[in-house]
DNA sequence: TTGAAAGCGATACCAA
DNA sequence: TTGGTATCGCTTTCAA
């Protein structure tokens, strides 16, 4: 299966012209004549004509497409970021192609690798959650192709970022739970190496010490993000002589999970147990009681994500000085934390 | 910012030798001597040499890249499908390059002249719901490039899809909310030009038939798939005289807003209102009751368009002959229709 | 104003 | 066993 696609070669020979002279005309060069502008400009347009990208690739060393790899495609939270990068890149004239490492360091590097042969002009990332050696991403550094990291990072690397104000999404989450009269504030928490997972860690503990409350390990809960290890976490909280009145979890997958076996334990929630939780599905809506979240700004991220990496690839200068950019992520108040409400 | 690439150039400089030569011994022609053989791939390892894909291309007219359109990326059902699409074609040694119309066939348009401009070796896409005019379409089957529906598909163009059995699946809920002891299943249908949504609107008819129960138009909602859209639905049904003791949805959205509004009017589900929506998100665990669910295939959709593609590029013959697959639905029966049981 | 020719990086045919 | 050369489709320099 092939099919032949129209050339400059084509139109030249049926304007009984030269190749150079069709090139020009169609860009629009100053030294070509008018009426010989509007012949091949008419040609084109009728024959549909379009420069052959492959040919236009090789000669500039440039494929106009960006790389970019997330743990996971189906998570909604990803999968809004791909909208974002998608949008912001498709109007400045890139073309996207989406890898998913599945959280393997090893597919990571596998799909790192075929991105690169396929001579992708930078790469955004969200590494896995195992991904400790970072060398694969070093080399492309030091190729001196843009490299951006969104959502998870590793700071052993200077290149541009777009992160989440992790910090301060789950201090104003232990916040809002201690402003509703909440006294012990449990966290179920992520993967122990993962950024995101130890700044929230930190934002609940930070929060806890500036209300002058001693922080109580037995209240703090590693999870593996499995249904086990959030059952495990669940039992291990539910199990302490001096309970806790509220959750604060890493992440959606995390809340939704824990509520379910909370409620199915006989507990009400928000009455006995509040809830919060890091997440961005619409579908929080549906669940009850509805889950008040810190919501990260998804879109936003694969927005700023693209834009530095534009930002850098048009950079004339020799060394371009990566930046960070922070987003804040939003707390939205649903019923699972108001505990005085619904006393 | 732009950095050197290697070339065989290059190589064959390091090595005094000809481009020719290395180039062959690369590939393991059998022309070269085991001795220059060794000493190439030696080099070219050290280096981390890879061939220019651009270059290839240009050779080759061919770009080693799919073109996908989903109407949405951050659906659950589409990132699905997306990552069937990913794994299979990752692993031919495709890439694949995804976007998204966002339900307008003005946008559809758009990135499918956008994947045609930098070459696509073929395209997969559900079209956009508003797409009517298919001439876009037509164009690149009349190019002799591969084009494969999946999800959705127009019945006028003659090229390989992959569809799901959306009549058997309507059918099974409807039988299962017969068999639960529902009298008056109602149904809100998806848009009428949708060819999914007519099908499953076939089957709960041809369903009720079955079982000699007189089709009410009364109980037949069309939705918009707004959540405005929804609430009229479920308005119309219950200001019925006679009201439905069942709900039959198109998706997944209708169904979870319309549970939300029917519970908020005091109904309880199933007991008063047995429920079941088509839909693929893992969350259905999640909301109460759990909601039975007619499950598309949607990996395995994913997939299966991404065969049906390499089975179209890697055919011989002239002529290819397009294939039609169709996936069955499963019903996934959860607390939502369980009518009986809950009395 | 126009055109011939070199070059982007790789492959393949034909000579040596 | 090797190497020169044409070719893929386009842009750009240099010459006419």
């Amino acid at each position: 299966m092939s099919y032949k696609q129209l050339t400059l070669k084509d139109l030249a020979k049926q304007l009984n012209t030269s190749i150079t002279t069709v090139s020009r005309a169609l860009k629009g060069h100053y030294s070509i004549s008018e009426s010989m502008r509007t012949k091949v400009l008419e040609l084109a347009k009728q024959l549909d004509f379009h420069p052959n990208p492959m040919a236009l690739n090789l000669l500039k060393s440039r494929s106009f497409t960006i790389g970019v790899i997330v743990p996971e495609i189906a998570h909604h939270f990803y999968s809004m970021v791909m909208e974002g990068i998608e949008e912001t890149a498709v109007a400045a004239g890139y073309n996207v192609m989406f890898c998913a490492s599945k959280e393997s360091s090893e597919k990571e590097e596998d799909v790192v690798n075929a991105l690169l042969q396929s001579r992708i002009d930078g790469l955004l990332i969200a590494p896995s959650k195992e991904t400790i050696n970072y060398t694969h991403l070093q080399n492309i550094v030091n190729k001196g192709m843009p490299l951006i990291f969104f959502d998870r990072h590793s700071a052993d690397l200077r290149v541009s970022k777009v992160l989440v104000n992790d910090y301060e999404g789950a201090m104003q989450a232990t916040n809002h739970l201690l402003e509703n009269g909440c006294k012990r504030i449990a966290h179920i928490a992520g993967p122990k190496k993962l950024s995101n997972s130890i700044q929230r860690l930190h934002g609940y503990k930070d929060a806890l010490k500036n209300s002058r409350i001693k922080i109580d390990k037995d209240l703090i809960a590693h999870c593996n993000l499995t249904k086990e290890g959030v059952a495990d976490c669940i039992e291990k909280l539910l199990s302490l002589k001096n309970k806790p009145d509220a959750i604060f979890t890493y992440n959606s997958f995390i809340a939704f999970e824990s509520m379910l076996l909370v409620k199915r334990k006989g507990y009400k929630i928000p009455s006995d147990i509040c809830f919060i939780g890091f997440a961005n599905e619409p579908v929080i809506s549906y669940i009850e009681p509805q889950l008040t979240t810190v919501l990260l700004p998804a879109y936003e991220m694969g927005q700023e994500a693209t834009k530095l990496f534009l930002e850098q690839i048009n950079c004339k200068t020799e060394k371009y000085e990566p930046k960070t950019v922070t987003l804040q992520a939003k707390l939205i108040v649903k019923e699972s934390s108001l505990k005085k409400k619904a006393k």
